[in-house]
RNA sequence: GGGGCGGUGGCGGAACGGUAGACGCUACGGACUUAAAAUCCGUUCUGGGGUAACCCGGGUGUGGGUUCGAAUCCCACCCGCCCUACCA
């Protein structure tokens, strides 16, 4: 009786030496090249289950084997550790915020660690500790000094019977209070800002460089900044000299306008309500400030909106407009006003349709008779009624009007961007404070950089304050301070920093992680960066990524380091699903859902190998999966196959000299196939591969018997397997024989005259339908080909009383004859 | 409304414009076993013909197009999922 293959017996065990070895412990000073691996650090949660495990698989997966292909590899782990759900437990659990994120940590590691998952624990970082958000504190500061940093009035989500700012993800139900269910209202707070918006430009313009993102991952952020090329112009006021500023990109349609929206919040709407509409409006006003960001959004909503009793008047043709207000309106883009251009503008015509106002054409629709229009046309057009511009095409008109407001004074060209400035104040607790003071003396002072970090208090009352500060406010000792500047009292700020702070420069802080000087030196940041490749999920697809590369190009213009974009190549995976018992649908694998397949029930029922196996099998990674049950078990019935492939003893027979030609071309074609699989990241391919190899493998064993094929064929088959299923690959390489760690070994190199096919089945196609098939040595030539083609039987028969007009021969597959 | 991703057997999925369905799962039949587990062998898109190795037809969401040849490229549409949301 052979060994069985029992993973729990062996998989410990490896674990425990590649820890001691440090074999995945990466040195600054290395000769070979450096290859940066990363996978996006996790919020310890501490519920770590298979769907998480994909992400680390393909991360472990990847650093292993480049480290085989002869890298020096750095693959690092740490955590994204302050955030709202350890200041949740604390209230819940009464378990201090601290306290619970440690012992997540101590879970979430032991259970990468169960799953052979190896990191470079030398350069762990942990975004909670000091150490590491005294940095946080330290980029903030340099932002500040470069006027990047800074503060405003701001709407936070305020539900008002728990009194207390709530988290956009607080707000559940179209607007309601995730804790008592509350309609969630705004609230006004001096918040701090990052000015993101200033290198808009630059984070659009360099999308063009990341060459290896996901051409979607481009597409989204592209949107999200969201330039658009328009012109802004002034719009007189009856009655006034005050002006309205407006943004189009549409200008070629301003003869159609007939009226004019202000944002509620707008400037002018106080002095230009007419005392008969004031009621009203000031109703209106104090509706929409009620309203909730995600109600007032909302896109189900009527465009409601009220007249305010004033009107504007059109620069270009002196129309009188009657001037509304609407929320739909925003204050936070453009101008905060619009102009209203029913005919060729969806929301405009249905507001005109609402309101009973004109809807004029100035840009003619193909055909059009002159007939009221059923709907907007919003496509271009030849331009009608606008004046001097009156037969132009309306892309041209476009320019000659916008040349014609700038050289009469009246409007200029503009960008404007969708982006906003990066709101990063949290009235919470458990974040990195920002280091900012407040002397009554001196105003706004920011804390010495030799003064940080500045320290959370560790002794806090986390119910909410009941004035929407961060309950740090409820805490004299770290409230209370004295001004570097001149010594007098001085206030701390009490807001935290939003955790995507933290999240944005972690993958700097792993090339230096002791530096106590600095957040990071520039020569080891640069030796490392940038990161090769990065592995995450496609929801931080947006923020996270825009976040890291707003901080690159600032640390870039502050000289702390050489590299334009962090990420050089990224891969966005999907997610995984599971039927939820509760809902019978599949949903996205998650504790709150109930549908998780535990990291310990996998560990304990298959090994870890086989758990990782399924998960790289399961489907194309960059694609959402369904888990199976039954997909582990074979998973595990593969790994099994492997393992009696070598331990058991093989037939006593004497291969034959053709037979083991043909295995060692499997072998070899295997190594290319998987190897280019894995370049490619298809990593189900290459498991299947493997697979195939394995049952050639077990094939010739039983017919032929032992020998140096065999021998070649399963060495190739442990190499290639050893990143995917790395225990029994160690295990079986050391019961062969071999001294050292396989994971030392060098990734196999396929010979492609072995890989070689030596005969080929080539199809013989009449009219593009397959009528014969026939093997022939791969050295046929094109002529020799088509005769062998036209001599077969089959095709005679196909071709009699027909004529042929055109053979085309396709190298190594196939003759396709043209016949009628 | 905008954007993205996807639609191939009973299921997950393979397939440089060139033999559609690799590999795995499930199911069924068989071997081994007192029995089970484990393991191994065979069948498994579909209709028709043949004792048979095989042969013929249909087939990759729908409808067009390009091509000797389309799951793959182009156009229009349908369906599902995800993200985003009144951006002027």
């Amino acid at each position: 009786m052979s060994e069985q293959y029992v993973p729990q017996e062996i998989e410990p065990r490896w674990q425990e030496y590649w820890e001691a070895e440090r074999l995945y412990y990466a040195s600054d000073d290395d000769e070979r090249r450096k290859l940066y691996a990363l996978v996006m650090f996790p919020y310890p949660s501490g519920d770590l289950h298979m769907g998480h495990m994909r992400n680390y698989a393909i991360g472990d997966l990847f650093a292993r084997y480049k480290r085989m292909r002869g890298y020096n590899v750095m693959n690092p782990m740490g955590w994204d550790a302050f955030g709202l759900p350890a200041e949740n437990a604390a209230l819940q659990a009464d378990i201090h915020p601290s306290i619970w994120t440690e012992q997540n940590i101590a879970d979430m590691k032991s259970q990468l660690q169960k799953m052979g998952i190896c990191y470079d624990w030398g350069r762990e970082v942990t975004s909670c500790l000091p150490d590491y958000y005294r940095w946080t504190q330290w980029i903030f500061l340099q932002l500040y000094d470069r006027g990047l940093a800074y503060k405003r009035m701001a709407p936070a989500n305020w539900c008002p019977s728990c009194k207390t700012v709530l988290a956009n993800e607080q707000v559940i139900d179209e607007g309601h209070c995730e804790r008592c269910g509350t309609m969630v209202t705004k609230k006004d707070l001096a918040q701090w800002f990052f000015k993101i918006t200033d290198y808009a430009d630059e984070l659009l313009e360099d999308l063009s460089l990341l060459e290896n993102w996901p051409e979607r991952v481009r597409v989204m952020q592209e949107n999200w900044i969201g330039k658009s090329y328009g012109v802004e112009f002034r719009l007189g006021i009856d009655g006034y000299d005050d002006e309205i500023g407006a943004f189009t990109t549409r200008i070629d349609t301003v003869y159609g306008m007939t009226f004019v929206v202000l944002a509620p919040e707008h400037p002018l709407v106080g002095k230009l309500t007419t005392a008969e509409h004031r009621e009203e409006v000031e109703a209106y006003v104090e509706k929409a400030r009620q309203a909730s960001e995600i109600d007032r959004l909302s896109a189900e909503v009527e465009k409601e909106g009220v007249f305010i009793g004033g009107y504007a008047i059109n620069p270009m043709n002196g129309e009188r407009m009657p001037i509304y207000i609407a929320d739909y309106v925003l204050m936070t883009y453009g101008t905060g006003a619009i102009m209203g251009v029913p005919a060729h503008d969806t929301r405009d015509f249905a507001f005109a349709k609402r309101h009973g106002l004109a809807i004029p054409v100035v840009i003619a629709p193909p055909g059009w008779d002159g007939a009221d229009l059923e709907e907007a046309h919003v496509e271009e057009g030849t331009m009608v009624n606008s004046g001097p511009f009156s037969g132009l095409p309306s892309n041209e008109g476009i320019e000659r009007i916008s040349d014609y407001m700038e050289e009469h004074g009246i409007g200029a060209r503009k960008v404007y961007y969708r982006l906003r400035d990066w709101l990063i104040s949290r009235q919470r607790y458990w974040g990195a404070p920002i280091p900012i003071l407040y002397c009554e003396g001196c105003g706004t002072v920011p804390v010495a950089e030799e003064e940080l970090p500045v320290v959370l208090p560790m002794e806090v009352d986390f119910h909410p304050t009941g004035t929407g500060e961060s309950p740090l406010a409820t805490v004299p000792e770290f409230v209370h301070t004295t001004c570097p500047r001149c010594g007098g009292a001085a206030r701390r700020e009490t807001d935290t920093m939003d955790t995507f702070v933290c999240s944005s420069w972690y993958y700097f802080r792993y090339t230096d992680p002791h530096n106590e000087k600095a957040a990071w030196g520039k020569e080891k940041a640069d030796a490392w960066l940038p990161v090769d490749q990065y592995t995450g999920g496609v929801e931080h697809a947006i923020l996270h990524l825009m976040y890291s590369r707003f901080f690159t190009k600032v640390f870039r213009d502050m000289g702390l380091t050489g590299i334009d974009e962090p990420f050089a190549r990224l891969f966005t995976q999907g997610m995984i699903t599971k039927l939820n018992p509760g809902t019978m649908k599949v949903e996205k694998m998650s504790k709150s859902k109930g549908n998780v397949v535990p990291i310990d029930d996998m560990v304990d029922t298959y090994g870890a190998d086989t758990a990782r196996t399924f998960i790289l099998f399961v489907g194309p990674p960059e694609l959402d999966a369904e888990w199976s049950d039954q997909g582990v078990e074979g998973s595990f019935r593969f790994l099994k196959r492997v393992w009696r492939l070598e331990m058991e003893e093989a037939n006593a027979g004497k291969p034959s000299e053709g037979a083991d030609r043909a295995l060692r071309r499997k072998t070899h074609q295997t190594i290319r196939k998987v190897t280019e699989d894995i370049e490619r990241f298809h990593f189900n391919t290459a498991v299947s591969a493997c697979m195939e190899l394995c049952n050639a493998l077990v094939a010739h064993k039983e017919k032929q018997g032992a020998g140096p094929a065999l021998d070649e064929g399963i060495q190739a088959l442990l190499l290639l397997l050893a990143p995917i299923a790395p225990h029994v690959t160690e295990e079986l390489w050391e019961k062969l024989g071999n001294g050292d760690s396989i994971h030392k070994q060098s990734w196999p190199e396929w010979e492609e005259e072995l890989a070689a096919e030596e005969v080929f089945t080539l199809v013989v196609q009449i009219n593009g339908k397959v009528r014969d098939k026939v093997e022939v040595p791969v050295s046929i030539g094109e002529e020799e080909a088509i005769e062998l083609a036209l001599s077969r039987e089959q095709i005679q028969r196909w071709l009699s009383g027909k004529s042929i007009k055109k053979t085309i021969y396709v190298p190594g597959r196939l003759v396709s004859i043209v016949a009628n």
